[in-house]
DNA sequence: TTGCAATTCAAACACTTGTATGAAACTATC
DNA sequence: GATAGTTTCATACAAGTGTTTGAATTGCAA
């Protein structure tokens, strides 16, 4: 068997074993099991089971944030260097949440073990993760040009709420079926991007920055929700 | 020493243990050790370290409910057994933010631990997780009756986006703080209840349901948001 | 004080983990 | 077809895991 084979077997047995229990259930034995090489071929071939892990966090990781990026200048360029809010979140979650969620099992493996090394911080990931926040900031730069006169905590609170929606849609999809009954369709991914994107560009373009020093702390008033400040 | 201090004792090691470094990374002995108590004292008291996370959880996660499910009966109550919607959301996100995010390093344990519980999904939690969502729909009624009109889906996303932007906040603050160079104050607990609560409103009253069954999918125009939908 | 149950303790158990070793099998070049 | 380099393999290793054991110690009632 050609060295690739082997290696390209390890890689895609630990990313589906990873994706689906998680890194810490799954062990050298079970990766080389279920890729049907010899225990001794992780060391050989990737040094260590961390390394292992870095190699398939950091080819993913680029991968995602191309497909983003790509999202984000193919919108920038229809717009004439200004992309509209909306886009510029789609951009954000929509790979993600397509990878995740949609009906392709294939591409799914892929970002579900990023969604595991976004939950289970292992050390390996830690040290390689410091690094996304660059590319988060491409993001912010593009929401500046697209809301201007906005305040930057704004901007940041707005792309930290859309992350949180898209993540822990993907993380609670499960409980998320069952508590509504299946009233919520989790395999409806457009509906759900659309519905990600919408509430994250109500929550930059309403509210008009909650109590920034307003004697009042409550944004929502006492009683039932009026919409004056929409 | 009484049997009860070293039970107690466990606990809270473990508890702080847990709720620092997570439960992949903390062993038996590392427990006993902090608790200055012998190895075997947690199976003796315990009968097994899953029964000691159960046991762990179990108690915090009644605690939470019951602060919750209180200040959702009292917003009822105030409010002649209907309460605002925002007043329900601020029940729900409320008692988990403030506990985390709050100032008092005492209380923040028992919270940062039911974070973790809530992240890193191990299996001796995972089977007590299941009985949360009879916990969540109390909310849900409550909901449905701040907002009668409004179709159950909503409400479930209304309220599984509430706790996706309450949890990623506690979960990602560090990411947050240094993204944003420290523009974003995650120590303003009441800022940021506020600001979860108010957008979670928004994407329950806002929005109209996005694309129920009409031919156009997306819910945000194609150019600049207009809050034609607003 | 004696006796009995509850608790603590040091030590060991059985098992799993990632890693290392050296021989065997393969592959390709001369 | 012999040789050198690469890759595979069975096996062993050292360290760490949760758990168990049985003897010591403690606390308290008779």
């Amino acid at each position: 068997m050609p060295s690739d084979q082997t290696r390209s077997a390890i890689l895609a047995a630990a990313e589906r074993l990873y994706a689906d229990r998680g890194f810490g259930d799954v062990t050298l034995r079970d990766i080389v099991a279920e890729a049907n090489v010899n225990l001794a071929a992780v060391n050989y071939h990737f040094g260590s089971k961390d390394e292992l892990i870095a190699e398939l966090f950091v080819s993913r990781s680029l991968a995602t944030n191309r497909e983003r990026l790509n999202e984000l200048k193919a919108a920038e360029e229809s717009g004439g260097g200004r992309a509209p809010i909306d886009a510029i979140l789609r951009a954000l979650v929509g790979p993600t949440l397509r990878g995740c969620l949609g009906p392709d099992r294939e591409g799914s493996t892929a970002a579900r073990f990023m969604i595991r090394a976004s939950i289970e911080s292992v050390a390996p990931i830690r040290r390689i993760k410091n690094r996304e926040v660059d590319h988060l900031r491409k993001f912010i730069a593009a929401m500046r040009r697209a809301m201007p006169g906005r305040d930057d905590a704004d901007l940041y609170w707005g792309l930290h709420f859309a992350l949180a929606m898209s993540h822990h849609t993907i993380r609670e999809k499960e409980r998320l079926t069952k508590l509504s009954e299946g009233k919520c369709d989790l395999n409806d991914v457009q509906a759900i991007i659309d519905r990600v994107v919408s509430v994250s560009v109500m929550a930059l373009t309403g509210g008009e920055a909650p109590a920034k020093k307003a004697p009042a702390r409550s944004p929502a008033p006492q009683g039932r929700l009026t919409r004056q400040d929409l």
